[in-house]
DNA sequence: GCCAACGTTGGC
DNA sequence: GCCAACGTTGGC
C-alpha cells in the first residue's frame, strides 16, 4: 500500500468539483516524473488532493480506484490516467505553510520540488499530515 | 503580475 | 550530446 499526493488548480478541478463527480480519471499529466507515478498507483492507494495556485492546501482524500491506463484525453500513447474517487474531506484543511513548518515534512516533494503534481508519500508523512487536518482514515 | 525553477526542444 | 532558448508551473 503506498501513499500520494495530487495537485491541482481548484480553477480548473477543484475538490468540490470531484466530490459533486463522486469518481473522476486523473488526466492531464504530461510530465515523466508524474506520470511514472501514476504508473505505480495500486487499486486502493489512498491520495492526498492538494489545491495548487488558489488555496495552496490538502483538501481531502480520495483513493485509486482503477490502475494506470491510458489516458483518453490525447492519441499519446505516452500518457496514463488512474480513476480517483473521493473519500474524505479533511475536516482542517492543512496549508502549504503548515506543512513548510513542520520539521517531519521538510522533504517531501510539494516542498522540495513543487512542480511535481503527482508525488509519492510515506506513511509517517500522510500521517502527519492528517494528523494536522484532524482526519482519520482506515489503515492510516 | 512577476519571476525562479524546471522541463522540453532544437540547432549545432 | 551539449546547451541556449523557450514554455509552463506555481509560490509570492
Amino acid at each position: 500500500m503506498n501513499y500520494w499526493l495530487v495537485k491541482q488548480e481548484p480553477s480548473k478541478y477543484s475538490w468540490e468539483q470531484f466530490v459533486q463527480d463522486k469518481e473522476t480519471y486523473w488526466d492531464g499529466v504530461r510530465n515523466y516524473q508524474a506520470r511514472n507515478n501514476l504508473k505505480i498507483m495500486q487499486k486502493g492507494d489512498h491520495v492526498l488532493f492538494y489545491h495548487s495556485v488558489v488555496g495552496k492546501e490538502v483538501v481531502g482524500v480520495a483513493k485509486v480506484t482503477k490502475e494506470a491506463y491510458p489516458d483518453p484525453s490525447t492519441d499519446d500513447d505516452r500518457w496514463v490516467v488512474v480513476d480517483l474517487k473521493p473519500v474524505v474531506a479533511m475536516k482542517n484543511t492543512v496549508t502549504l505553510e503548515d506543512i513548510k513548518s513542520h520539521p517531519a515534512l521538510q522533504s517531501i516533494a510539494l516542498v522540495k520540488q513543487s512542480r511535481l503534481s503527482v508525488s509519492p508519500l510515506t506513511k509517517k508523512e500522510i500521517k502527519i499530515i492528517l494528523d494536522m487536518g484532524n482526519t482519520k482514515i482506515k489503515g492510516v
